[in-house]
RNA sequence: CGGGAUGUAGCGUAGCCCGGUUAUCGCGCCUGGUUUGGGACCAGGAGGUCGCAAGUUCGAAUCUUGCCAUCCCGACCA
């Protein structure tokens, strides 16, 4: 494990990246734009999925899985989705490969095995699921239909990123179908308030609801609701989506139901997901220069233990407390290592663990055992403190509590100290290029405005929250009348 | 996909301009020993298609061309 980790000062990006590699969360592969998602970066996503599964659960969802492959006219049935995704999908062309005459040992795609009909990588299931709602769906008896899948989707991206843009990502999709406009909304609403709960509660990072501007929308939604989270550097970083699609794929696909008065109307949409991006979410909103800094009810281990020895009788003696520990901390359902690994020293394995995260450490020697004490030292605020065994399962199940409350405080200052009211261009100006996160302003509602800014700064909306007052202004570029302030912000 | 940079052992690198013995150094790795309260030390050892493929040449890490990958800046996007 090396050493160094550039400083975020120094170089964010490249302080994301090194982090990224470095705490084993996931590594470049032989693929263009893929990832490989190593153990303990997995170990952290099984966590995120737990929790979200057990949330869409409660709230009435059930788990499915569809096909990666859909066929091409499926695709573009529903017209605005195919195109909003046309120019980035991987597409499957052939069924076979065959030994290639000019190349000994190589293969060459088959030239009399292509398809009759191309079959698209899913960037997302829309068509697949719609197309198979409508054999599904005859009565409004059928309805709501509360589906959710976990699955990989494959985007080709220009640019990718560690966990933030990756070609493949895996993620959540859910598709639902219901027999009114209003009971869409709802859902798709409450899905969006599902996902903010759960970035503010578990992975301790504040997120403000709102909906996309018409230009930032979903293709083929009517109405996209997002979470917007901000990261250290001061960008916003999009987190969650979910979309109220209307009547537009029941209409694509046709998907009926025969109403109470035996009559046939379209079904009304929703979907929403969130990614693997979270990750990088999460890291980018807590993470130092020392590693990763991962909020307790999420993370993959949640105290180790580490031993501090002088010759083997006295290692027996620390041995017997620590299992005693590691049993005592199980048994309160916490996840606990104890690392007495004799190929490095102390020293060194603070310094990995810190830079993997572990929220809390226990260093447990000779020393400690004659006091009955510990050293605990927590990774949020690097403090240590000398603590009594005595009760110590209980101690640590309260501290890991703290650690996490203290994380969404943090997180949640540096958030609200970093949105900011522009009430002028030059203002707009001066904090987006001084001072980066959030700027409140308004905006004359127009998607030409909107471009305008984009084009000049690079900034967009990222959303009209939720709970903005109606309040009367300008627009900040046209001058022209608005009732009520965006949020603007550069972007991941 | 456009512009810029980079690619030598798991990681970081010297050598490349000006082609010529066995490719440099550090970390890490393996063996043995001593160690262990913030990234240990000693001794011995293993590890390389110099990103890949062609070409020039008696000879290529070094020169030429093409490709691939990564990073940064754009455009696109969760």
């Amino acid at each position: 494990m090396s050493k160094e980790i550039t400083s975020r000062a120094l170089d964010y990006s490249q302080w994301y990246n090194d982090l990224v590699i470095k705490s084993e969360l996931a590594d470049y592969s032989a693929v263009r734009g893929c990832m490989v998602i190593k153990p303990y970066g997995y170990a952290l996503w099984e966590n995120m999925r737990d929790q979200l599964d057990k949330m869409f659960k409660e709230t009435g969802h059930v788990n499915a899985y569809f096909p990666l492959l859909v066929p091409k006219s499926l695709f573009e049935a529903e017209e605005k989705n195919a195109e909003g995704f046309a120019k980035e999908c991987a597409v499957v062309t052939h069924y076979r490969l065959k030994a290639d005459p000019n190349r000994k040992g190589k293969l060459m795609v088959d030239p009399e095995a292509k398809l009759e009909e191309e079959l698209v990588i899913r960037p997302t299931s829309e068509a697949i699921i719609w197309n198979t709602y409508k054999t599904w769906v005859q009565s409004y008896r059928d309805l709501p239909i509360l589906i959710n899948q976990w699955a990989n989707v494959v985007r080709w991206e220009m640019r990718t990123r560690l966990f933030l843009r990756t070609a493949e990502f895996l993620w959540q999709e859910g598709h639902t179908a219901h027999a009114t406009k209003d009971e869409a909304v709802e859902e798709t609403i409450r899905m969006v308030n599902v996902y903010a709960t759960f970035v503010e509660n578990y992975m301790a990072v504040p997120v403000i609801i709102g909906v996309k501007s018409e230009s930032e929308r979903f293709a083929g939604a009517e109405d996209t609701y997002c979470i917007e989270a901000l990261m250290q550097d001061g960008k916003a970083l999009q987190a969650g989506t979910s979309h109220f699609l209307g009547q537009n794929f029941a209409k694509a696909f046709e998907v009926q139901y025969l109403n109470k008065e035996n009559k046939q109307e379209y079904v009304w949409a929703t979907s929403w997901g969130v990614s693997t991006r979270l990750i990088g979410a999460l890291i980018m909103a807590h993470s130092d220069d020392e590693g990763l800094i991962l909020p307790p009810r999420i993370a993959p281990l949640q105290v180790v233990i580490v031993p501090i020895y002088k010759g083997e009788e006295s290692k027996e003696a620390i041995d017997k407390k620590a299992n005693e520990l590691v049993k005592a901390l199980k048994a309160k359902g916490i996840r606990v290592k104890y690392d007495d690994s004799d190929h490095s020293r102390p020293g060194y394995k603070f310094a990995a663990y810190e830079l993997k995260g572990v929220p809390v450490r226990l260093a447990l020697g000779l020393r400690d055992l004659d006091q009955n004490v510990v050293e605990m030292a927590r990774r949020d605020t690097k403090e240590k403190t000398t603590v009594s065994l005595d009760g110590l399962d209980t101690r640590i199940e309260i501290l890991l509590e703290e650690i996490q409350q203290n994380l969404y405080q943090r997180a949640l200052q540096f958030r609200n100290e970093n949105i900011r009211k522009a009430d002028t261009w030059d203002e707009f100006l001066d904090i987006l290029d001084n001072k980066a996160g959030f700027i409140s302003a308004h905006w004359d509602g127009t998607a030409d405005t909107e471009e305008k800014i984009k084009d000049e700064t690079k900034a967009t909306i990222r959303c009209i929250p939720l709970d903005s007052a109606e309040e009367a202004g300008i627009c900040i570029l046209t001058g022209k009348p608005s009732s009520r302030r965006v949020l603007f912000a550069r972007a991941y």
